[in-house]
DNA sequence: AGTAAATCATGATAAATATCATATTTAATT
DNA sequence: AATTAAATATGATATTTATCATGATTTACT
């Protein structure tokens, strides 16, 4: 009985969040961060807690979404099926990003999809209470237009990037930026465990020709790697990469 | 002395806008429409009317934006500069389209040039009426970031272009958004006068590539040309292009 | 532990694209 | 109108990247 319990308690905690928004430290990292007290406590009344396991699909390209994702823990893509049949990812998102708001905002089906590259927390904030906010609080919103504004910049890096470097160059930019955007293990390998299919469709490129220039990367010195891991040996060097 | 008054009217109303943002149809196409009348009549009063030239330079990457530009005729390019020396197309801006919000948004630099491709009319808006209506007018903000959601979906779908297709099918699909956006003289050729450099820049690949590929587009049928001018002949098979 | 399935790796080859060279045409300038 | 400069066009060739094939490892599963 007393197990029966402990088990229903786990349980209702990991899939019906009992954490408060107000006193969660998540909401620092993201645009929540710009609202009342007040505001927080109700969309904490409301907002359900999931854990998400890595492959996971946490939402489809041309679903409609019902709310807003706040990554509390792990690592996400965001993915879109080209017509060659090729996933490309677009953005990686991380503990504290939200996910999903460009579409509630256009109130259209989302573009992307999403899928966890480890094992996830998030909570799931209903569209509701996220439209009431963007139409009540204009401190909330214009930090949402910010964080829309910084993914717009960014996404102009990466078309630049896309049309004008080799997949040499983008491959070895990619590393970097896992590197210092998600950082490394204790033996300093990539903390994000991407398989080889994953960088090709970071960089738009065959599987076949990430693995290839990976193994470039290798005779060169720049990388080693141990298995599927991959750690950084010359950071320098493949900063000039050409 | 009549004739200098003359000349100084026209020559003030060039530049100095005389039109009343009120009353200008140009507004319903952009966020500017959720202004109130009061807040129009002020940004009326302190906006200034340029002509800019073909080929002229509107703001260049790195500058400093003081405020941003409604665009009331014409059609310009946003390029980024890449490392290779390239300047890449990143977007098409045209009639009722506003400049440069995203750098106001995140008060950074202007990441990208905008250059007319025409001659264009524009009202430049200082940066102080704009944040203040951001402030003020939630209603405004979100229509902002309406248009900004949107500018992010279109990047991601550059993005996996970019990455997954040809150049052949990038160059067509072009010859048709340019088609499809910007409308066609009387006698069929697509009504923006581009380069074949542009071309080239918004495609993301050579300049003697993209030549190259629009001649075989007329070997096929699928476009002639005239100088430099482009007509679609068989939209339908250059929609199937491979 | 053993087997199937998936992932990684590499070779051989084909296809796509870039680069360099050089005409030819078009536009700009005087 | 003549001259110069710029843009367009095309060939030859080099480089990059994709595709297909096949084997080696790793991972997942029972």
């Amino acid at each position: 009985m007393i197990f029966i319990m402990i088990y229903l308690f786990l349980h209702v905690q990991k899939n019906i969040g009992m954490g408060k928004c107000e006193q969660c430290i998540i909401k620092q990292f993201n645009s929540l961060k710009a609202l009342t007290k007040e505001e927080l406590v109700r969309i904490s009344s409301c907002k359900t807690s999931k854990i998400i396991k890595k492959g996971e699909v946490i939402f489809e390209e041309g679903e409609v979404l019902n709310g807003v994702y706040c990554v509390k823990d792990g690592i996400c893509k965001l993915t879109k099926l080209s017509a060659n049949g090729k996933d490309q990812i677009v953005k990686m998102v991380v503990k504290g990003d939200l996910l999903g708001q460009r579409s509630i905002v256009t109130e259209e089906r989302s573009n992307l999809q999403a899928t966890a590259l480890n094992d996830m927390e998030v909570c799931f904030i209903p569209k509701s209470e996220i439209l009431a906010d963007l139409q009540k609080n204009p401190d909330f919103t214009f930090n949402v237009l910010k964080d829309m504004a910084n993914d717009l910049k960014e996404a102009d890096d990466v078309i630049v990037n896309m049309a004008q470097k080799s997949v040499r160059q983008r491959l070895a930019e990619t590393i970097i930026y896992i590197h210092e955007s998600f950082g490394v293990n204790p033996d300093g390998t990539l903390s994000v465990l991407l398989s080889r299919e994953d960088f090709a469709n970071i960089v738009g490129t065959a599987t076949e020709s990430a693995i290839r220039v990976l193994s470039q990367f290798k005779k060169e010195g720049l990388i080693s790697t141990t298995g599927k891991r991959i750690k950084i040996e010359n950071i320098e060097d493949l900063k000039r990469v050409e």
